[in-house]
DNA sequence: AATTCCTTCAACCGCTCCCTT
DNA sequence: GAAGGGAGCGGTTGAAGGAAT
C-alpha cells in the first residue's frame, strides 16, 4: 500500500518564502504552536506543504536561531562531532546553540570539508590522505598500487578524496584503528538494542559549557580514540591562518548506518537541554597530531 | 560590460522512525 | 502485532549572487 502524500503537491507554492508567508507563520506559531505541522499551513492561510512550514520555521524563522557565521569554535566542534558521529547532522547542530543541522550539514560541505581536504585530511575518515594512500595501498597488487599511485598524482585533490573515499569502506575494515572501533561499537551496533547504541555515542560527546572557557575536554574513549590531542591552532584566528596546524594519527571515522538523534521526542527534549547548557568542545584541544611532514607533503 | 564559472544556502525529496489506533 | 500517519533526518538540487575571465 503506497504512502498518501503529506499535501496535494497541486495546491501547494514552492520555492522561495515571500516576508508576507513568513509573517503568517510566524504569527500562527506564536499563537497556536507547532502541534500539528499538516494543519498549519491550511489553519494560517498558507498555499504550502506542512513539511515546507515546518522547515522553514525551524531552519529560518526560529526565534532562538543564530544566523551569523560559525565561529572557529563551532568549526572546531563540528569536526571533532563528526570524527565521532559521522553525517548526523540533527545531533552535531544539537550542540550549537542557535544552529540548526541544514545549517550545520551546510558549513560542512561547503566550507570545512574543503578546508580539510586542503590540509591534506580526508574529511570523511578525518584521516590524512597520506594514511589511507598507504592503507589502500597495502591491500592491492604492486601494479594496481603503481596504477592507483598514478592516478593520485594526476588527479586535484577533490577527484582524490573522491578516489579515496570510494575505497575507503572496502579497507577501513581491515585497519586495525578502525576494526577497534568497530569492534566496539559493533557491539552495540548490531548486538543491542538502538536505543543502547545511541546512549553509546550521546555518551561519547562530553557536556560543554557554553559559557566558554571550560575545561572539560571532548571526550574520546581511549579505544576509540586514535587521536592524539595536543595544543592546535586549529581554526585559530589569532594567526590568521585557521586550520594551519592540524596534525593526528589515525582517528576513527566513525559512521555506523541507522539513524541516531530521531529517536525520540523524549530524547529532543534531552537534545535542547544539552544544547542550552553543555558544551562539547575545548577550543583549546586538538584534534591532530600529525607529524607535520604529513600536511607539508599533501597527496596531490 | 558581458559572459562564464563558482560558491552558498534555502528548499525539496525520499526515506525511516515511532507513536497511535 | 500490524497498519496508518505525523514528524524528522540526511542527501540533493537549483536559484541567486559573487568572482573570474
Amino acid at each position: 500500500m503506497g504512502r498518501i502524500p503529506c499535501c496535494e503537491k497541486d495546491n501547494v507554492k514552492r520555492g522561495q518564502w515571500t516576508p508576507e508567508e513568513d509573517n503568517k507563520l510566524s504569527s500562527y506559531i506564536a499563537q497556536y504552536g507547532t502541534r500539528n505541522w499538516r494543519l498549519i499551513p491550511k489553519n494560517a492561510g498558507l498555499q504550502r506543504c506542512g513539511k515546507s512550514c515546518r522547515l522553514r520555521w525551524t531552519n529560518y524563522l526560529r526565534p532562538d536561531l543564530n544566523h551569523s557565521q560559525f565561529t572557529a569554535d563551532e568549526e572546531h566542534a563540528i569536526v571533532k562531532l563528526h570524527s565521532v558521529v559521522g553525517n548526523r547532522w540533527s545531533l552535531i547542530a544539537a550542540q550549537l546553540p542557535g544552529r540548526t543541522d541544514n545549517d550545520v550539514k551546510n558549513h560542512w560541505n561547503t566550507k570545512i570539508k574543503k578546508k580539510l581536504s586542503g590540509m591534506g585530511i580526508d574529511p570523511v575518515t578525518h584521516k590524512p590522505f597520506s594514511h589511507l594512500m598507504a592503507e589502500i595501498a597495502t591491500t592491492l597488487a604492486p601494479p594496481q598500487v603503481a596504477n592507483l599511485a598514478e592516478a593520485a598524482l594526476g588527479c586535484f585533490k577533490d577527484e582524490m578524496f573522491h578516489l579515496l573515499t570510494k575505497k575507503r569502506i572496502d579497507f577501513q575494515l581491515q585497519q586495525p584503528g578502525a576494526a577497534a572501533y568497530l569492534n566496539d561499537n559493533s557491539a552495540a551496533d548490531f548486538n543491542s538494542t538502538k536505543q543502547e547504541a545511541k546512549n553509546d555515542i550521546i555518551n561519547r560527546i562530553r557536556p560543554w559549557d557554553p559559557e566558554g572557557a571550560t575545561s572539560a575536554s571532548f571526550g574520546f574513549p581511549a579505544s576509540l580514540s586514535g587521536f592524539h590531542c595536543g595544543a592546535s591552532s586549529f581554526g585559530n584566528e589569532a594567526d590568521g591562518s585557521p586550520w594551519s596546524q592540524c596534525s593526528g594519527s589515525p582517528c576513527p571515522g566513525g559512521d555506523e548506518q541507522g539513524r541516531l538523534l530521531k529517536d525520540d521526542k523524549r530524547e529532543r527534549c534531552q537534545g535542547k537541554q544539552i544544547r542550552h547548557g553543555s558544551n562539547i568542545y575545548n577550543s583549546d584541544s586538538v584534534l591532530w597530531d600529525l607529524p607535520s611532514d604529513d600536511l607539508m607533503n599533501p597527496v596531490v
